[in-house]
DNA sequence: GAGTTTGAAACT
DNA sequence: CAGTTTCAAACTC
């Protein structure tokens, strides 16, 4: 009880600013006195439950405290909650209890509050508090938890719900009874024993509190149901005017079955109608659960989630629950069991899909799995697809572990997340990817970059090492995964393989496991490692002082877009090389002709390209004379359409103002990014830098921008000789200042692109993509032309969304320096990522990014320069 | 498994 | 920037 008053204070106003429809039920008179209330409660009991279970939400909600009671244990754990909840209708077990019960029982609603209030002066006790009252009754073990549990988990939640209007009702039926209660509070002990489970299933780290407060109340639900059902089979007729269909069954089965995630689904059967919660079946809710939990302890909740969910409770907890609770809630308010259950999948998939941007960050730290995973979906364009698909991996993963972990402790929850790791070991393109994925948190995040790098090393060394520790990473488990593989390693099944440094100390570029910035594992065979996690400051020292010389060392040296590079791309198919991927320096082979793995474009499966020095090159993934070959035959084949383009729009000028975009080449040619359909050109980043030439491209409005991008005409090609020559192109920059405000716009949407290399994408010419080269950096936009058949070749290269060949294989490290080069080039929109960037018709592109900035931007050599730095 | 070959990385 | 050396992987036997 003294725990209840401050609580309650503490509760009270986030009740009321969080919901206001909950406040008037506890505290605040005056809502609850409200006709709306009234209503309510004239209403069946049902309804009014309904409402409790928000009141619940909110209660749960009100009470932090009780999420630190977590830790406490079964019984008094259930009286501390009790006491600390925050409302005065959170009497102490034993005493509010017994009389609430009583109340409800007797009295429904209306008359229950009377009795709430009797028993709590303290708190002004209106009609709507009744309804709470009931809540909290029915809850008062569970109560508490509500709000707790929706956060915490939607199933346990679930079940929570369902199980209190069954206990009132319940009680209703049976009449209250001091006894009832008290043996509630018995069996609450007793029903612990299946709420560990259910805790044993709860993969939530931090859950232990969470779950003590689920547990108690759902404990006690179960034993109040059990208590009564042995005692009256009122219970069964309470559930089938709840919900017809599941009826009996449901609480039979709850008895029978002790773990949570059962109950659960017989909750969520039982009250489709009064609760949201259920998840049809227990495995699934579990999986949900967990999902949710891995969302929120991998991604660690949005921001957005909090504030609704306006859980005081302490962040970390509540992040989870809330994540947890969004998709209950959602479910919830759905509703139907079945409707619910897949609504929450739905939400769940809308979350995939969302771009959750808030989320990035979080994820970063666990989840180099989730992203990893996330990765081979959507190549890298966004993250919020990242976490979606992250979300995904959690879910299979979740799924999958599920089966393990519900006879394992939850100790089997972080193995799980190994497996995770593990699973994407297995893929190749997983293990491509995450590296890839790493770069993007980093470009991202670049004050996470150490940390990410870190966690890919551990990722990495998990890989290594944990296959052979969980027998349930079985499925993820490479078959190369064997410790030391060195020699083992390989094509297709590239597990991670060790290095075998013996002078380096894994700490150059030698090193394939530090060039990959992974940590040394297991499966190394290294002499004098030094790169492994407790060195990392060296490492993390040697790496800077790597990239201070090369600032792309560490970026993936196969660049491709799997995704953005549609098979209608001439290039790509013409390139016979698989992914579109080029390396991104080239190999210079001499003798091994790029047949053999010496070569590292031949390592990495991708064909030889413009960039590469090799002599008598014979990859077979494509050679390099065939891939200058078809891109000279490409760049002039585009040179035509943009002529022809160009001399479209000079035709249509007029109309050509109100268009946003004309992608300038410098060839004088105009592209009309209208052509393509959505005038959305994609730009694509590539990295060849230092090799190819670089294209610069202008965008600007249609008109205008054509005409100054004729007058500009001047096309700056540099072959191989520019590599990092960012210099040159700002006097061009200079004409394209002058573009309107949004042409600016749209250029400096390039410009951040402000890849070298052009490529059209897309089945019409019309659609060019640009690439951007990490060298190329914020230089002018060079234009394609007929003389750079090279452009093409870069194009063709390295298409942006780097993905890197299996990391373990060769490397792929996460281009740290690249994307950042992007982020940084990017001053106005700052494109960190490497992403794809499509320049749609925007009208007027506010003039927030002043001309001033476009312009900096548009200096390309600034750009790159300082983004190289950077 | 030892030795050779190869080409990238590092160094001068 | 070119040339050389170092290094470790890839390859061969």
């Amino acid at each position: 009880m003294d725990s209840p008053e401050p609580s309650q204070i503490k509760h009270t106003p986030s009740l009321s600013t969080l919901n206001p429809s909950i406040t008037p039920s506890h505290e605040s008179p005056q809502v609850q006195e409200s006709p709306f209330l009234r209503f309510v409660n004239t209403l069946s009991p049902i309804q009014p439950v309904k409402a409790s279970h928000v009141t619940h939400g909110f209660l749960g909600l009100n009470s932090p405290p009780l999420v630190f009671k977590s830790p406490r244990i079964s019984g008094h754990h259930r009286e501390a909650q009790s006491s600390e909840r925050p409302d005065g209708t959170h009497l102490s077990g034993g005493e509010i209890s017994q009389p609430d019960i009583a109340d409800i029982g007797d009295n429904c609603v209306g008359e229950a509050h009377g009795d709430l209030k009797k028993l709590n002066p303290q708190q002004p006790l209106s009609e709507g508090f009744t309804t709470d009252a009931q809540n909290d009754i029915s809850t008062q073990s569970c109560s508490p938890p509500p709000s707790v549990d929706k956060y915490l988990a939607d199933p346990g939640d679930d079940q929570m719900y369902p199980v209190n209007l069954e206990m009132e009702q319940s009680t209703d039926a049976v009449g209250s009874s001091l006894t009832e209660s008290e043996k509630v509070i018995l069996e609450v002990d007793r029903s612990d024993g299946p709420a560990n489970k259910a805790e044993e299933l709860l993969p939530l780290l931090e859950e232990s509190n969470m779950v003590h407060h689920e547990r108690p109340a759902y404990s006690e639900n179960l034993a109040i149901m059990e208590g009564e059902k042995d005692g009256a089979e009122w219970v069964p007729q309470e559930v089938t005017n709840l919900d017809s269909s599941s009826g009996a069954d449901v609480f039979d089965n709850q008895h029978s079955h002790d773990s949570l995630p059962q109950c659960a689904g017989n909750d969520q059967r039982h009250h489709s109608d009064c609760t949201p919660q259920l998840m049809p079946d227990p495995i699934q809710d579990i999986k949900e659960f967990e999902n949710c939990n891995e969302m929120m302890s991998t991604s660690q909740v949005n921001s957005e989630n909090i504030p609704q969910d306006g859980s005081e409770a302490s962040l970390k907890h509540h992040g989870i629950p809330r994540r947890c609770l969004q998709f209950g809630e959602a479910a919830s308010v759905t509703l139907g069991s079945n409707t619910f259950h897949v609504k929450l999948n739905a939400t769940s998939c809308d979350m995939k899909m969302l771009p959750v941007t808030a989320s990035k960050p979080p994820g970063i730290g666990l989840h180099l799995n989730s992203i990893i995973n996330a990765v081979p979906l959507s190549c890298p364009s966004s993250t919020g697809v990242r976490l979606s698909d992250g979300l995904q991996g959690m879910h299979s993963k979740s799924s999958i572990t599920l089966h393990k972990v519900e006879n394992a402790a939850k100790s089997s929850i972080p193995t799980d997340m190994d497996g995770q790791s593990f699973i994407d070991t297995r893929n190749k393109s997983h293990e491509t990817d995450a590296p890839v994925a790493a770069d993007y948190f980093i470009s991202e995040s670049p004050i996470m970059t150490e940390s990410i790098d870190l966690y890919l090393e551990n990722a990495c060394d998990k890989r290594r090492v944990s296959p052979a520790d969980t027998e349930n990473t079985e499925e993820f488990n490479h078959p190369n995964t064997s410790k030391k593989k060195k020699k083992t390693n390989i094509d297709d099944a590239d597990g991670p393989k060790g290095c075998n440094c013996k002078k380096s100390k894994c700490l150059k570029l030698y090193c394939d496991c530090f060039g990959a910035g992974l940590f040394c594992g297991e499966a190394c065979a290294c002499d004098s490692c030094g790169n492994r996690v407790e060195f990392q400051e060296t490492v993390v020292e040697t790496k800077h002082h790597i990239e201070s010389r090369n600032p792309d060392a560490f970026a993936p040296k196969i660049v491709k877009c799997a995704a953005d590079i549609p098979q209608h791309n001439m290039e790509d198919v013409d390139m016979a090389t698989p992914a579109s991927a080029r390396h991104k320096r080239g190999c210079n082979c001499k003798r091994s002709m790029c047949t053999k793995k010496y070569c590292e474009c031949f390592q990495s499966k991708v064909g030889c390209s413009s960039g590469c020095r090799c002599d008598g090159c014979k990859n077979a993934f494509g050679k390099r004379e065939d891939f200058v070959a078809k891109e000279h035959a490409l760049s002039k084949e585009r040179e035509r359409s943009i002529v022809e383009a160009a001399l479209d729009e000079e035709a249509l000028d007029d109309k050509l103002h109100s268009r946003p975009k004309m992608v300038t080449i410098r060839t004088g040619l105009l592209r009309p990014a209208n052509h393509l359909s959505p005038v959305t050109p994609s730009l694509q980043c590539s990295d060849q830098g230092k090799q190819g030439t670089k294209y610069r491209l202008a965008s600007a409005d249609s008109t205008q921008s054509s005409k100054k991008s004729r007058s500009n005409l001047a096309h700056t090609e540099t072959n191989d000789s520019q590599k990092n020559a960012p210099t040159g192109a700002s006097s061009k920059e200079s004409e394209l200042i002058d573009l309107p405000p949004y042409q600016l716009s749209n250029r400096c949407g390039i410009r951040q692109l402000s890849g070298g290399s052009l490529r059209w994408r897309g089945s019409s010419p019309i659609t060019p993509s640009i690439n951007l080269d990490n060298e190329s950096d914020g230089k002018l936009f060079d234009i394609l032309e007929d003389e750079t058949p090279d452009i093409l070749k870069e194009a063709s290269t390295p298409t942006k969304s780097v993905k890197a060949n299996s990391p373990l294989q060769k490397r792929v490290s996460p281009p740290h320096s690249h994307l950042l080069r992007i982020g940084s080039s990017s001053s106005g929109g700052g494109l960190k990522s490497g992403r794809k960037f499509i320049l749609q018709s925007v009208p007027s592109f506010p003039p927030l990014t002043p001309c001033a900035d476009s312009r900096v931007v548009c200096n390309g050599k600034e750009d790159s320069s300082t983004a190289q730095r950077k």
